[in-house]
DNA sequence: TTACTTTTTTAGTCTTGTCTAAATATATTT
DNA sequence: AAATATATTTAGACAAGACTAAAAAAGTAA
């Protein structure tokens, strides 16, 4: 249907828009796609031909509702393939990431219901993110950043804003994963970084890491 | 490492090389692919340039052992994945081909080991076809044609020589699966045709049917 | 408002993989 | 061996997707 490389802009258009009110720019989609702005146009060109954004020349783009729901379908992919590869496969969630670029742009529509059916139909992926449903509506979740907790608060883990390899091998270096609890002992206003106890350990982790986890709070 | 293009004409005459003794011709590989023999050509001259295959012009090709060794794990991932759409999603052994010509070209030797692994090592595809080890060598199976035995014999299907949806359609149709004992009842000399047992149907079929069929005998 | 900076687009080029049409090599007949 | 047929390669073109360099539009500052 869509090449690869189509499907990839359309993902990344979505992920963009959720930032800015206004149309997306040509330049954050050349930075999050790792190419160069010359290259943007020109595809931006090509799926505003096939109806799948709004393009108005030097006004950046939108997504149509068909590029919407191409955008979720890839997404749900991704997602899908990555809780196969955690809870089938036992691969760790920092390591899901780049296979599951590969095989989101696998074809076949019973394919994916059947992986679904087969992983149970899961809401969520190992980072903590929503699947969206075939028709391309998200779950959602209460989730609070662990920044915004106060001293004697406590929460269970759920997700991560920031994804990156760094980050996650981080939390898992200590012991940090879905579905640990995580409770906030005290809490140093000065530089905003927090003593918390996770399972049995107390550690002290800085404002950086603290607005990068999700909790589910109860 | 190759693109899929590249793996795809590695794939063709690695199983076009066991049926001629000599070189692989272009027109064969062409007809193989459903493309034009220049474009064969085109191909041919650049696989001979990463050395994973022996060109010379006018007299066809075989491949290099690099070449071989890159086609026979193309073959594992494909026979892996069918393995997995079969036994774990639940699709049927002629639903499985198309979906994992696209799953073969994943890049991830991690992946195609876990996959392994998960499936229990399996040796034979749903098609009775044999899954190459990492180092690329296949196991085998003491296999022969239904149309080569006597009547008063039996054996358990393990696998199909024409692996056209057609066929396996047929078979499907008829109750005819791996696994599943087939007896010889009586044969007709005049066009090889032979009356056999399905579990407990009997039916007719033809040579062609026959000579297509792989048994396990005892 | 004019001058300067940044963003975006255009124009032209490159690579990969494909194609058609024409040329050349090999195979087969007579 | 010459004539014909078939197989293969070459030459030139095209589409997709990316790039560089230059031009044009939009934004910002004096």
């Amino acid at each position: 249907m869509y090449s690869d490389s189509e499907e990839n802009y359309l993902k990344a258009i979505f992920h963009l828009e959720r930032f800015s009110k206004e149309g997306v720019s040509t330049n954050a989609i050349a930075e999050q796609m790792q190419t160069k702005a010359s290259s943007v146009t020109d595809m931006l060109k090509k799926l505003a031909d096939k109806k799948l954004v709004n393009y108005i020349k030097y006004q950046g783009v939108t997504l149509t509702n068909q590029g919407k729901k191409t955008a979720a379908s890839i997404i749900r992919k991704h997602r899908l393939w990555e809780v196969f590869l955690v809870e089938k496969l036992d691969f760790s969630w920092d390591e899901v990431h780049e296979i599951a670029e590969q095989l989101e742009h696998i074809a076949s529509e019973k394919l994916v219901d059947r992986l679904d059916k087969h992983l149970d139909f899961p809401k969520f992926d190992p980072h903590g993110d929503p699947i969206p449903s075939k028709d391309g509506t998200f779950p959602e979740r209460n989730k609070v950043l662990l920044s915004t907790l106060k001293a004697g608060e406590s929460g269970i883990c759920v997700g991560v804003k920031d994804t990156s390899t760094s980050f996650l091998k981080f939390l898992d270096k200590n012991g940090i994963a879905l579905g640990i609890t995580i409770s906030v002992l005290d809490r140093e206003e000065f530089d905003g970084s927090l003593e918390i106890k996770v399972g049995d350990e107390k550690m002290t982790i800085s404002q950086l890491i603290s607005s990068n986890l999700y909790l589910k709070t109860n």
